[in-house]
DNA sequence: CCCGTTCCGTAACAGTTGTTACCGTAGCAG
DNA sequence: CTGCTACGGTAACAACTGTTACGGAACGGG
């Protein structure tokens, strides 16, 4: 039985290609010979790793939101009090410090294929879902007496501003500086600062 | 000197088709064909209507946003405080009201599509910089004694909460639904209704 | 009524897309 | 070292993309 691959390894390096393609060129340059020159491969084993174009990005979609999740949780664990999770988990998402707004193209390229096809628009709404739980829960752990009403407006509300400026930053960095979506965050988060009433 | 068009109704026509295609199939539905069915006619007049793709783009992205702008004016002159008006131009940016998500989902595929072509993203720039200076004159006469600075972060503040949950609405409609997208546009408006401190 | 010009649908073009079939080759079993 | 097999690169495929060239037709002027 000869030469053995590790096709769960080809598929995380595809799903990467994925995002470096998607941040680069944006959607309309992601076509698989990108993906597969990026990875440093030919369409060939792309289409043997995955069985169609809409399967990688599945898998691409995925990956990511799996990250995310991850990092969302090591940063909740490393704060002490719920403001500061809430705080670190939403600036996690604001994504400055890593890579300069990477990050918010790809999601806003997802976005508009989600638009356009049932399976991811699925996805993201899953993914967004389950974004939304976490927010609420640190929310309702810092101001446990407010009602689920106030509960969710004030969940959704952190959340679009978050992505709001995500993504308008993606497209216009200039505009939308680091510093500034910080003291947006923080000015959103005013009233949920402990030792407020 | 026979037969004589109306090159501009044509253009606006075609424009139309644009964003009709672009709200129901998304942006890699967004083909010349699909906008000559839309539109009633073949790609022969588009093509002889505009020199190319990009500049039937561009201009479906100009009178957009030369629409949105109309719009704003008109609410903001039926007003007649200034937090009226405030209040007014971003509810129209909630866009919930005409269409159903449609206008969402139109800006999300020329966002993405902005993301790729450096004219589309100039374009966006121009429409986003006007309408913050729109928004920052009207929280400026709402709150006269406010900072350059408090002023800036406040009405990036309300245009990434905005478009944030334009955007998420756009993916996601059963989450974000009209009510709650208006309740969070008012708590945001909060510090700004006449009569606070 | 007829002519001339402008308009626009038709159809072909070259390029690119996702996908498929094929075969050379690399690597382990014997 | 030899042979077999799974792997993956090559190249062809049909479908589709934006774009171009051409010819028929519809309309206003004489």
């Amino acid at each position: 039985m000869p030469k053995q691959r590790d096709v769960q390894a080809q598929r995380e390096l595809l799903s990467n290609a994925v995002w470096q393609v998607l941040a680069e060129d944006g959607l309309p340059g992601l076509t698989l010979r990108a993906v597969a020159e990026r990875a440093g491969c030919t369409t060939g084993l792309v289409m043997h790793a995955f069985p169609a174009k809409k399967a990688l990005l599945l898998h691409a979609r995925d990956l990511l939101y799996a990250r995310t999740a991850v990092r969302a949780d090591a940063a909740e664990a490393a704060s002490r009090d719920p403001f500061g999770a809430l705080a670190a988990v939403l600036g996690l998402a604001l994504d400055l410090p890593h890579g300069h707004h990477e990050e918010s193209r790809v999601w806003v390229g997802f976005l508009a294929a989600a638009l356009a096809d049932e399976d991811l628009a699925e996805r993201h709404r899953v993914a967004n879902h389950s974004f939304l739980a976490r927010i609420r829960r640190l929310v309702a752990a810092c101001r446990p007496e407010w009602t689920d009403e106030r509960l969710e407006l004030t969940t959704k509300s952190l959340v679009g501003l978050v992505e709001g400026l995500n993504v308008l930053a993606a497209a216009d960095p200039a505009a939308y500086p680091a510093p500034l979506q910080r003291q947006a965050l923080a000015a959103a988060l005013g009233e949920l600062r402990p030792g407020r009433s």
